[in-house]
DNA sequence: CAGCATCCAAAAGGATACTG
DNA sequence: CAGTATCCTTTTGGATGCTG
């Protein structure tokens, strides 16, 4: 009933902050922006993909390394993967609610780069004329 | 005049695509989602710093990976250095135009970390019980 | 089809020492 | 203060071969 029932938490704030290194949001952080982290939350934006159908659409990445990011996405319960009683089986991995919830803000970033990526290849030409 | 004046461009769509390896926006996607690259942008939107506040305002990072990154985002033309004719010479970076609208997007997705880090944290447990 | 295991090369990145 | 240079360790990730 007393204000000093109210027990602060101390291991960590409310909103965790990825620029304090000991904080878990700075892995969270490492494990959506590796390498192929992006790419793959945002296929699955646009609908469940089976793995074969991820390997093509993302141009480039190896199959261990597909393998490798879809086990920590769906560890972070990003993406669900199921498995079809099909024969073959047929594994299809889609966004979870909180991983969906996440796609929306990575599907702005992309379509930043698809509009920018040109700005930033002008600047490159530049920098590298006037520095040389 | 005629239909076929129009020149087909053909090295690269117009909307740069980040799922082609080929494509430079790969590139952009790399340099943005570096290890200290979304965290010096977002840093930076909250208005310049030089580099000493950088370095204190982003846990962890060596002078050596700052001052890295930070070239390769002036290159970019997303971030602009500016020294200052004192003694010592102070040197601040902000974001430029091109920058400053990247950056609303990272923050938005650092909001999301922010946010959610403790249902990720929680999906970890649950799948380290689950599967042990 | 949907992976996993292994090996190995390349890149990233930290520690340290030094500079204008 | 704001870096740079060097060294060296760690991590990343591709290639290959194999499995249910």
């Amino acid at each position: 009933m007393a204000v000093g029932s109210q027990v602060r938490k101390v291991d960590w704030p409310v909103t965790s902050d990825a620029f304090n290194s000991d904080c878990p949001a700075r892995e969270v952080l490492s494990h959506i922006t590796s390498r192929w982290g992006v790419l793959i939350l945002t296929a699955l934006g646009g609908g469940p993909l089976r793995f074969s159908e991820l390997h093509t659409t993302i141009g480039g990445i190896s199959e261990k390394m597909l393998s490798q990011t879809l086990r920590t996405l769906v560890r972070d319960g990003l993406v669900a993967r199921a498995v079809e009683a099909t024969t073959p089986p047929r594994v299809s991995y889609r966004l979870t609610e909180l991983g969906d919830s996440l796609a929306e803000s990575l599907q702005q970033f992309l379509d930043w780069i698809r509009l920018h990526t040109v700005d930033v290849v002008d600047a490159q030409h530049r920098h590298d004329r006037e520095t040389r």
